[in-house]
DNA sequence: GCAATTTGACCTAG
DNA sequence: CTAGGTCAAATTGC
């Protein structure tokens, strides 16, 4: 059955891989009309869910997938995150990974079993006004376009409230269980800020205003949101399933 | 000059 | 012992 799913990913990857050329084709044709775009878009995320779905079997594949909230030793932080997957359709859309916020990056972790490195943001206004919240951003390794966006702890600070009450937005981690969603348009995205190709480095994401979130066209966009229902039957003590990374 | 990013080291949990 | 997460000094860009 193993060899069944995985031929499935397999293809499904292959799919994937030609939704998203499709993505940028479209999406380099200013001619294309909108509906082909949103279709492109619904494409990659339609497969992008089977890959998932097909991927997913075996839940206990994910070999150093372990992620921990706790965090109890040094930032103190609390049980529960947020998890966000986005989309990006081009390189030059990684703007949409911003939220509003203002993250500061305070470090960089190769992670087991994933291609590529994660990230770690804190809240620019940490210290100035004790802000806990923290994010982590991972390139997902079946789609490099994607990118599994983590939330931990609650928005404290003056500008996250503002984002968020101007946005109709609830707060990212301070609901704990939340599922977040995360949009935003590509004239909005694309800041002129490039990321490479390769040995990727997630570079920190331009705090813009909550203009970001602009609702309507969502090229970019949120692909498969997953993790916990709200308010569901998941206890307090939260884990990740790592659906990407057992393929 | 200031603020943010980068990068290596350190710490803790499993 | 290994892996993930955080800190802090150094570096870079605005």
């Amino acid at each position: 059955m193993e060899d069944t799913t995985a031929t499935l990913a397999t293809e499904l990857d292959g799919l994937l891989a030609m939704a998203r050329e499709l993505e940028e084709r479209v999406g380099g044709d200013q001619g294309a009309p909108g509906a082909a775009r949103e279709l492109c878009a619904e494409l990659a995320a339609s497969v992008d869910r089977a890959v998932r779905l097909a991927g997913s079997g075996p839940r206990g594949g994910n070999a150093g997938g372990r992620a921990r909230v706790n965090g109890q030793h040094r930032g103190g932080r609390k049980a529960g995150a947020v998890r966000a997957q986005v989309r990006v359709a081009s390189m030059q859309d990684l703007g949409s990974l911003d939220d509003g916020l203002s993250w500061r990056k305070y470090g960089q972790k190769d992670i087991l079993g994933a291609p590529y490195p994660r990230a770690y943001f804190r809240c620019t206004h940490r210290h100035s006004q004790g802000c806990q919240a923290t994010k982590q951003v991972q390139r997902a390794a079946a789609d490099p376009l994607l990118f599994d966006v983590v939330y931990h702890g609650a928005h404290t600070c003056a500008q996250a409230t503002a984002v968020l009450v101007g946005t109709d937005q609830q707060p990212p981690a301070s609901l704990g269980q939340e599922q977040q969603q995360q949009q935003s348009s590509p004239a909005e995205a694309s800041e002129g800020m490039q990321w490479p190709a390769e040995p990727f480095t997630p570079p920190s994401f331009p705090s813009s205003p909550a203009g970001c979130y602009t609702p309507g066209n969502s090229w970019c966009q949120l692909a498969g949101n997953y993790g916990y229902a709200a308010g569901g039957g998941l206890g307090a003590d939260m884990d990740f399933d790592e659906l990407f990374w057992n393929m």
